[in-house]
DNA sequence: AATTTAACATACACATCTGTTTGTATAAAT
DNA sequence: ATTTATACAAACAGATGTGTATGTTAAATT
């Protein structure tokens, strides 16, 4: 029975959320077809009508996703004034907040972290390595502007700042995920956040009461 | 044609070896137990012989490998006098040693990353769980011994120092191990863990020359 | 030496998943 | 008011994978 058009594209985009429901649950190769369509309330018929394959469905299920503002952090550098590595503390904990609030971008993130990509995904490998490698320049830059205005601590430099603030929210963001997300993810990965930049801020030989307030021990 | 018990071992191992290979190649659910038989040299009917089905032989190629010295981080934290954050660093590196060097533990880690963990290899996760609490508890005590004796930067407790840590070792070998090993594990890690262990440090307000340079940038 | 049994290979039955084809009702076009 | 094309459901064919059953050979056992 022919639907309107506004009523196809409302079981195309409820396949779509099915599947991510159904790919995050099973996993992408463990999950079939018919999972999906039960899931949705559909058959395989409407699955076949929508997508080609379950590798073109879950394409566009990724390519649903609206991929985090990424010039969030490109804006904020380009405030001249204030102490760079605020913003990207800011910025770093933001991300965090969103990722925490959004069981959308989580199950993706899952999704993709257990996908063996086949080759056939490989260009969403690719995608996801350009947005990474974009996000790291970003971040790189960041450094260095904050290295420039002196807010960086000598023994950090811009690129080795910046792998590790990397592989700390990977590493944070992956065991949250991976593992039953059985933490709070915004306090804990702000709280590592803070020291972390903590020992990025340049701590002058005498110590500043007003600021150093801000690196005692957290109980 | 019967075989001897110790030709029967050795078809054993290569099934399993031969399982490590393909899982990690096309992953676990990819995998079918045809492309094990005949990368083994054997056919499915071996692998029946050997194991009940495919989720056995994944849980006994997990058991296969030797799991890491754990108690190496316990042993050198008893040693009284010296700066414990220098060996706890100095384990850190070197896990990161036999991590590159050993292609079985970097294929079975990676299996086990992009492993949609299915109820059947729930035990999977839960040891894997048990041997990362262990760590966690090691690195925690390790770091308390060093706050204790003066070594631990005020800016960081135990606690925040060891997720910092465990974090960023995550996040590095998870880029690594994920994204196609495209660095230099050991090399690009230890320079992190150099920096980050030295914002660990306690530096005094007096800059000692003799230690602080440990600390300058590197090109 | 005859028998048994371990260590597989081979063959088969069964279920499952996929892709396609056909059917069908209805919205839209004429 | 027909016709047509859309948006599916239902049915079908083919491939693939699994588990088991059976066959086979040589090592152990007696």
């Amino acid at each position: 029975m022919r639907r309107t058009k506004a009523e196809a594209e409302e079981t195309r985009n409820s396949i779509i959320s099915a599947a991510e429901r159904v790919f995050f649950e099973k996993g992408v190769s463990n999950a079939t077809l018919e999972d999906v369509a039960k899931a949705a309330g559909v058959t395989r018929g409407a699955i076949y009508w929508h997508f080609s394959n379950k590798t073109d469905l879950f394409l566009e299920l990724y390519n649903s996703v609206p991929m985090p503002q990424e010039d969030m952090i490109a804006r904020e550098i380009e405030e001249p004034g204030s102490d760079v590595l605020c913003y990207i503390e800011k910025a770093a904990g933001d991300w965090l907040d969103e990722m925490a609030g959004d069981e959308h971008r989580q199950r993706i993130l899952t999704i993709l972290l257990r996908c063996a990509y086949s080759e056939d995904l490989l260009p969403v490998l690719e995608r996801q390595q350009e947005v990474d490698d974009r996000h790291v320049a970003l971040l790189e830059n960041a450094f260095a502007k904050a290295r420039k205005e002196g807010y960086l601590n000598a023994n950090w430099t811009p690129q080795s700042a910046t792998k590790a603030l990397w592989w700390m929210m990977g590493g944070l963001c992956s065991e949250w995920l991976l593992f039953g997300r059985r933490f709070d993810l915004a306090a804990e990965g702000k709280e590592g956040l803070k020291r972390l930049f903590g020992s990025f801020r340049h701590i002058p030989a005498s110590i500043d009461m007003a600021t150093s307030a801000d690196f005692q021990p957290v109980a």
